[in-house]
DNA sequence: CTGAAAGCGCTTACAG
DNA sequence: CTGAAAGCGCTTACAG
């Protein structure tokens, strides 16, 4: 049968040994152009495919990226794993992702079968909880290991944990927000004690603290329908509020919403930033008010840093934020 | 230095020889229950990890099943990514995932990329232009592949097709217009010549012959922006236009924020119908009446069927349409 | 039910 | 620059 062509088929086809082919595979310096020319063109000619299993039973590293995420349908995570994925795929590597759904034992799952295909290393947005099982499996299989825009476990040292700067975000948002007049000030939505909604609500309220201002929080989970829940409470129970600070825009659209049902104009009645700067935000009416945290960007960034690790040795600092900016529009007009 | 375990030490450390570790690995009932839980005790004891690396090279099932879509970012496309990833690593398959960004020269060179890491089929959703390269490829590695969403391929006896069945969506959601009373119905969004825009379309158009009126279509990229400019537009050019049956949710959606900008009334002025009917219908004002495409649903029957076809050699059908339905809510009420 | 042997398709020293 | 040989960690018949 149609067996798939190897080296040996390469070799002979080109007529050199197959030690010559396998150096010609890895753009050896060692092989004369010429020969390197021809290994090329048998290749062309028998349709041989590499095969990278093979490969990376001899040599070690797979080619092979693992990405985890937690919430893979939330655009904001779906653009940074988009942009890694794509990083990664430009510098050759491919990239086997998966979503946890929030959910700490499928994360210890996805990343034991992860390790079990020999991926060479992971970025991983965790999920919150019991993640031990997870990083010990890290830790034994020895591979390098990214935490990104959470910080879930706290051995930085050796899990380098890198985000957008949520402090300077939420100062940002809040000094925004007290520029443009805001007298009482709420912060909506976000989990109590987990990392992000600690960095951006730090940042908020020291802001507010140097303004003399009291702090006015409203936790709950970090989607539109707790948004836009958000603006019906908002109204009846703190109608002096003339501010709001979203966990991020997800909340905010969904208060943005909330706002158009109940007839509360959004700038004027109430000023709404939000968090992440997502696409979504230049395309709402009105336009919505954010921190851009340069998603696109900064999972570029991880990608190279990722690479460089594990290419070059060259292990990230265990601590990395990215610079944030605050970017205006309407819903603070 | 810390050699990874191998079969080698299990069987060492459980009295047996590799192959009976090997036979456990496959869960084959030709051993001794006994054996196994000792075999089981050894590996957990020497942190044994199993290497798919050296299976795949000498059996061939990676366990590794390529996904790749054209825009991971349109939150339609991330669910349905999503869904069958989460179903495939149910089923013990880790996904190799890809975004083209409608390219299909980068289409080309990753599933070029997937084949060399052994993936055991394909799921595609396809840009659309010149795929000759990545199907002659395909056909090349021998490996089961499912057109999904969009049929980019003709030839479906080779790499069968399935969607939700875009006809029949157009063709509820008209009618759904026509019944709130929409005497003058335009279709927004939607690139000519694409296979999901056809097939809506044709849905449509057939309703709308059927109740005698006049077809209008304003073609355009499937995207928010495109619907918040068609909303002016619609007022401007097209005043008596009192239905609108969107190509997408996304333009829908920005149909909606360009309804709420120039104050136009959405429901009473304007119905407005959506397609896909994504998890944010339900969450703007007013709600988006959408046709359901149970798009979660659809990949989990995906994972489904690429498995049966790669583990049972069950082909699919060529052409498959999965089931659609209304959703009414208040954009056309 | 278990063991010994060959082989999957590469890479890696080691000679030449 | 090129070739012959060993070996990566499994699975697969084949005996027993």
């Amino acid at each position: 049968m149609e067996r798939r062509p190897t080296i040996v088929d390469v070799a002979r086809a080109a007529g050199v040994s197959k030690s010559t082919v396998s150096l010609v595979l890895q753009n050896s310096p060692l092989v004369r152009a010429e020969t390197r020319a021809d290994v090329r063109r048998a290749m062309a000619e028998i349709g041989y495919v590499y095969n990278r299993a093979a490969a990376t039973l001899r040599s070690a590293n797979a080619g092979l990226i693992g990405l985890v995420i937690n919430d893979l349908r939330n655009p904001f995570f779906t653009e940074f794993a988009t942009s890694v994925q794509m990083a990664l795929s430009a510098r050759g590597y491919a990239t086997v992702m998966a979503n946890t759904d929030e959910d700490p034992a499928l994360q210890a799952q996805v990343v034991g079968a992860m390790i079990e295909h020999g991926v060479s290393a992971l970025i991983l947005s965790s999920a919150y909880g019991e993640v031990a099982p997870t990083f010990d499996q890290i830790a034994r299989a020895g591979i390098p290991a990214l935490q990104v825009l959470r910080r879930a476990h706290p051995d930085t040292d050796r899990f380098p944990f890198a985000a957008p700067d949520g402090p300077r975000g939420g100062r940002l948002a809040t000094e925004h927000l007290l520029e443009r007049g805001a007298k009482r000030i709420a912060f909506v939505g976000g989990l109590p004690g987990r990392s992000v909604t600690e960095a951006r609500l730090a940042g908020h309220l020291e802001a507010l603290a140097e303004a003399g201002l009291p702090p006015l929080v409203l936790e709950g989970r970090p989607v539109r329908a707790f948004g836009r829940e958000a603006a019906a409470r908002l109204a009846a129970d703190h109608p002096e509020v003339d501010g709001v600070l979203c966990f991020n825009d997800l909340v905010a659209l969904g208060l943005l919403s909330g706002c158009a049902e109940i007839g509360r104009r959004v700038g004027p009645d109430l000023k709404v930033v939000g968090f992440d700067d997502i696409e979504e935000c230049a395309q709402v009416y009105p336009t919505l008010t954010s921190i851009r945290s340069h998603i696109a960007g900064f999972g570029q960034q991880m990608a190279g840093t990722v690479l460089a690790w594990l290419e070059e040795g060259v292990r990230p600092a265990p601590v990395t934020s990215s610079a944030v900016e605050l970017i205006a529009r309407a819903s603070t007009l």
